[in-house]
DNA sequence: AATGAATGAGGATTCATTCAT
DNA sequence: TATGAATGAATCCTCATTCAT
């Protein structure tokens, strides 16, 4: 592994440390996750990392410290994946023009593959496990907030609402204030679910999701589609959700 | 100390030791709420309760059985006023017809003022710590949300929902699946505040809490009171749908 | 130990708390003699002590709070003996009297008791156990002096000063600054010992103390009779002095 | 660095090995004598040396032969200042001569020369230094004794007898035991400084070191001048000292 | 020769729990 | 029943020393 040819020195000694500091973050995260901050043992953390328990010291600093840059490395991996999501809620005006009159509801498609997306990875152990591990070492810790969501999930929020605001200018949506639009389409899709997976212990399968996922979108049509005449949101969907 | 009347032996003892019970109790509360379980020590429980360590483990055995008793009481505590506010949400028959073409909305008014009352009880501090140390110790302890919510939560969702199933019997909600509606109501109230208060370390003003919880129902009714053709969901077109 | 009867409670228990706090210091004392403050460790001061490791913690607070309490103890036990020695260095007029024209010379005799006795005491391993701590740790807990010495060793000066004022005043030394006679007693005292127990790790012969005892008082009080026309320092001419 | 010349190899490296050497002795000298032996780290003086942790080890071995030869080079850097100063002490003798009778007192101006600088340097940070790091460690390293004082304190204490020997000889002095008289003069001087720099912890200012080392040479003259008639040390000095 | 990473042992301190009163 | 003292296990962290480069 260290490597097919020797390589230049440098790079190589780097890449070790920094595998090496990967692995202590990844183990810590889990180990935290597992224990909790004070019951995590810094002995097992680095036992998970398959290192000496001072090259975790020597790499990261006292237990405070890893904490935090654990909890960051987590934060911003997971956010990043949400940022990346919440940048594809976009409707090309070709799909809607072309689906006009049809049965076809691009708006609704697009929100409902989002939808779902996003609630993936909501429930995915690690979000939860990041999410415990905020609310409970929040009040000693209350920097983690910006460490982790570091402005995250405002910026998820923000990237939402911009969506928002493209769709209702360009129709597809009623005319609304868009950050809380934002905000009311997040809270209809991942409210439910907190108790749905027992706080992230219960595994919640596909179906359920995706029943959750189109009842949001359908409740959030409802309330944001201009309810012009006969605008149901659509006559299909409107048997599954009665 | 309790001995300035010789009063009833038996009762004046146990109320003594139920008020002793009750004081550790509080106390272990407020410590795991500022410790974390791991975090917390025994002893400064029994310092806060104002009796000795080893009284302590008297009355309510060891650090785990004593956190288990602490959520417990603090769970139902929040959960009992939870309940009593959910029941409040009814619409009585002459309230309506007394409006009847009129500006005001009894639907509207009745779900802001519950929203309203729920909101205050979720921003609670001693809701927000019940809610950290859950997040906190659930892997740890799953019997917590069976001791905690103790089906509570469940009962507040269904007692919602039976709320949410005479709206729409009485026409005042469009024909819809209350427990979904309860849950998206609910959803749509709570949701907002994670991010607005920080996880609970910020308080948030009165004025933004009603903020939230108007949005919350004007959402929730645009999208569950039947959306008739041409049905704005403005408050002055409602007597025609009822 | 803990008594032939049953004894009032309270005191018997005390007792035995005192007993066990000084066992605690006595074994601290030496223990830090033995090892220096950093090298020496809490573990082994329990095991001397024949205590619990925590109970070490309980009676004495930290390493450092045990350090403090254990040098004042061992301070204040040295400096009250030698303060008692100072004490002694008197010269009751009679004996000057009665010795007039005769061989002996009572001030010679007295100054070199308590000069022999003050010796004795600073070759006390445990007085050289405890001016080596200090040396140690004086820069690291600068208190330790106040602690310690306590204005003890400005007493011990203080003392011998007044002394020494009362036998100028008798006339049995000359006018002089009686501290800086103090100060220069104890200096031809003390001062060869350093070197002669090589920092106290030689256990100095009684023969060779008295005999640095003999030249200090000698010199002292060649320096410090009134040296009238003639007078030659030999102890045949000193009733001419008297 | 060592670039600026080509320079003969062998000699530019052995001096900068040299240097380095001498560096990381006096960051050990400097480090030991903050934090004592045990508490001293090895980084730390790597750091303060300027070099990585390991040339230490390279240089001079484990943290015990590192602490011999940083208090040996030490120990002998102030061993020498002291016996140079003290093969200063010497009268000669047309001094003596041209003063007969007059006011000057060339054996009292030179004692207090002499006097006066070895307080200086005894008062020295360094020699404190020197001096608590040998009490504090005497009794682990039995052999520092003999490392730092190498027959030292012995010289300094021979070489001063010899002078007095000189001295007593040229009818400078009464005759005595030139050792013992060595001995009590270097008492006489350094025993007060240890109460009055506060073991070494306090700046002592030039002007008390004066006055002590005035009054060590009164009473060290008064005692082993030749009290012959009208023998009072030098009337000029006189007042000062009653 | 010099460096930086890695290690394993050891020590201060805290804590849940039990005994004696 | 209530207490305060005592305990032993466990945990964080530091340090002298060695290895690979």
């Amino acid at each position: 592994m260290t490597a097919a040819a020797p390589a230049p020195r440098g790079r190589a000694a780097s890449r070790g440390r920094i595998d090496k500091r990967q692995a202590i973050l990844d183990a810590a995260f889990t180990v935290f996750a597992n224990r909790g901050y004070a019951g995590a043992c810094m002995e097992e953390i680095a036992e998970v990392a398959g290192v000496a328990k001072h090259t975790v010291y020597n790499h990261l600093g006292d237990k405070e410290s890893l904490f935090h840059a654990a909890m960051e490395a987590a934060g911003s991996a997971v956010m990043a994946e949400n940022l990346a999501l919440a940048e594809q809620l976009t409707v090309d005006q070709s799909a809607v023009a072309s689906t006009a009159g049809g049965q076809a509801d691009p708006v609704r498609t697009r929100l409902e593959d989002v939808g779902r997306l996003l609630l993936h990875q909501c429930c995915d152990p690690r979000s939860w496990a990041l999410r415990r591990l905020l609310h409970a070492e929040i009040t000693r810790f209350p920097d983690l907030l910006e460490a982790v969501w570091g402005r995250g999930a405002d910026r998820l929020r923000q990237t939402l609402a911009d969506r928002m605001a493209r769709l209702s200018l360009a129709g597809l949506l009623r005319p609304c204030d868009p950050v809380e639009a934002a905000e009311q389409f997040l809270a209809l899709l991942t409210g439910p679910m907190e108790a749905r997976s027992q706080l992230g212990t219960r595994p919640v399968p596909d179906a359920e999701r995706e029943l959750v996922a189109h009842a949001a979108v359908s409740t959030f049509l409802r309330a944001y589609r201009d309810a012009a005449p006969g605008a149901s949101p659509s006559p299909s969907s409107l048997p599954a959700t009665a």
